[in-house]
DNA sequence: GTCTATATGAAGATAGAC
DNA sequence: GTCTATCTTCATATAGAC
C-alpha cells in the first residue's frame, strides 16, 4: 500500500471537483480543504490554480490523442466501432468539467484553445475514417455531402452529449451514463447502413439503452 | 426619436457584452463602462447583476415559448418547416451567452433549471409534433424507436449547433451563422423522409451552406 | 513538504451627495 | 436618475516558520 503523492492527490481531487461542482465554481480553497492540506501546500505543488487544470488538460490530450489514433486503411466491424465509441465516451466523461463549461474554460486558458481544436479535428477525421472504412467494406451507403454533415454531426454528439444529459439531473453531477451516448451515435449512422448491418445496429443498440 | 431607458440600455448591453464575452467575465463595472454611466446607476436599476441575467433569461423564454407553439394537428410543410428552424437558429443565437456556459449559468442561478428544462420538453415536443406532421402527410418514414432518437438528436443539436460553431473561431464571438445549423438539422431528417422530399431537401440545404 | 498568517486585488454591492 | 466614494467579501497567491 504505497502512499499516494500530495500531487497527484492534487490533480485527482480537483478533477472530481471541478466535474461535479464547475471549474470556475471550484476554489483552490475548497481543494485543499477536500484534501485536508492547506493552501500554502497546494501552492507549493501548483504555483497557480490555472496550472492545474493544464495539467488535467494534458493528461486529458494524451488519452483523446491515444484513442483517436484510428488506422486509416483497416476494416473496421461494427462492434469495434461499438466499443471505441464507448471508449470515447468514457474518456470525455472522465474530463466532462471541460465541456460543461467549454466556451468559457477555453477562453481563460487561451493556450488551450488551438490544442483542443486540434482534437476535434481529428475526432472528426477518426469518424470520416471509420464511415470510409464501412463504406469500402459495403456496410455503409452514402454520398461525399451527407458523410461530411454525418461526421460533422457525429463530432458535435460526441462533444455535447454529456452535457446535455446532464441538464436532466444537475443536482446530481457525479452520475453519468455513456451509454445513452454511444446509443445515440450508432442511431446517427443506422439510416445510412446496409440492411444487414441496420439489423445489426438496432440490435446491439439497444444493450446500451 | 425617443431616448432609450437606461434602464432598457443596460439589458441591451449586458446581453451584448455576455454574449461576446461570456456572463461569468462581464463585470457590472465593465457593463457601466461601456455605457458610460456610473456602477451606482446599474445599481439604482438593477439591484443585483444575477437580476439582469433573470431579466434577460425572461425574454429568452417568452420568444421560445412563443415560437415554440407548435400548432399539434396542422400539416406542416417542409418549407415552414426550415423557416421555423431558422427562427429558432435565430432566437439561441440572440442568447447564446445562456447556451456557452450552459451548466455553469444554470448551476448559479438555480430558479432557472425548472424553466430551461421546460423549454427544453418544449423543443422536444416541438419536434415530435413536426415529425409525426410529416408522417401522417406520408413525407417521412421512421418507426416509434428511431423517431425518438431522432428528435432527442434534434434537440441536441438545436441546443449545442451555435456553441460548436463558436469553437471554431473563439476570437471573434460576435459573428454567428444561424445557417449551417439549419442545414445540419435538415440533413438530421433527411434520411427519413420519402424520395421526392429527400430530393427537396438535398437542394433547398444548400442554400443555408 | 507542509503549515500559518497575510498580502493583493478584483468583483459585487451600498451610502449619501447632487 | 445619476454620480463619487467606499465597503465587503472572497479567491488567488506569497512569505516565512517548522
Amino acid at each position: 500500500m504505497k502512499k499516494i503523492k500530495t500531487r497527484d492527490r492534487i490533480l485527482g481531487t480537483s478533477l472530481q471537483l471541478f466535474n461535479s461542482l464547475g471549474e470556475p465554481n471550484v476554489t483552490t480553497l475548497l481543494i485543499s480543504d477536500e484534501l485536508d492540506i492547506s493552501p500554502g501546500n497546494l501552492y507549493y505543488h501548483f504555483k497557480c490554480k490555472g496550472d492545474i487544470v493544464d495539467e488535467l488538460f494534458d493528461s486529458f490530450e494524451a488519452e483523446l490523442l491515444d484513442l483517436l489514433a484510428v488506422p486509416e486503411d483497416a476494416d473496421i466491424s461494427l462492434d469495434e466501432f461499438s466499443f471505441f465509441l464507448h471508449l470515447l465516451f468514457e474518456a470525455v466523461a472522465r474530463y466532462r468539467f471541460m465541456y460543461q463549461d467549454l466556451v468559457n474554460v477555453l477562453s481563460r486558458h487561451s493556450q488551450l484553445q488551438v490544442r483542443f481544436r486540434r482534437i476535434l479535428k481529428k475526432k472528426k477525421a477518426g469518424f470520416m475514417a471509420l464511415c470510409e472504412s464501412f463504406r469500402r467494406q459495403d456496410m455503409m451507403i452514402i454520398d461525399e455531402a451527407e458523410l461530411l454533415s454525418l461526421c460533422e454531426q457525429l463530432t458535435l454528439t460526441a462533444c455535447y452529449w454529456s452535457s446535455f444529459d446532464t441538464l436532466s439531473h444537475l443536482d446530481d453531477r457525479d452520475s453519468v451514463d455513456p451509454g445513452k451516448g454511444v446509443y445515440q451515435m450508432l442511431h446517427l449512422i443506422l439510416p445510412y447502413l446496409a440492411d444487414q448491418e441496420q439489423q445489426e445496429i438496432r440490435l446491439t443498440s439497444r444493450r446500451y439503452l
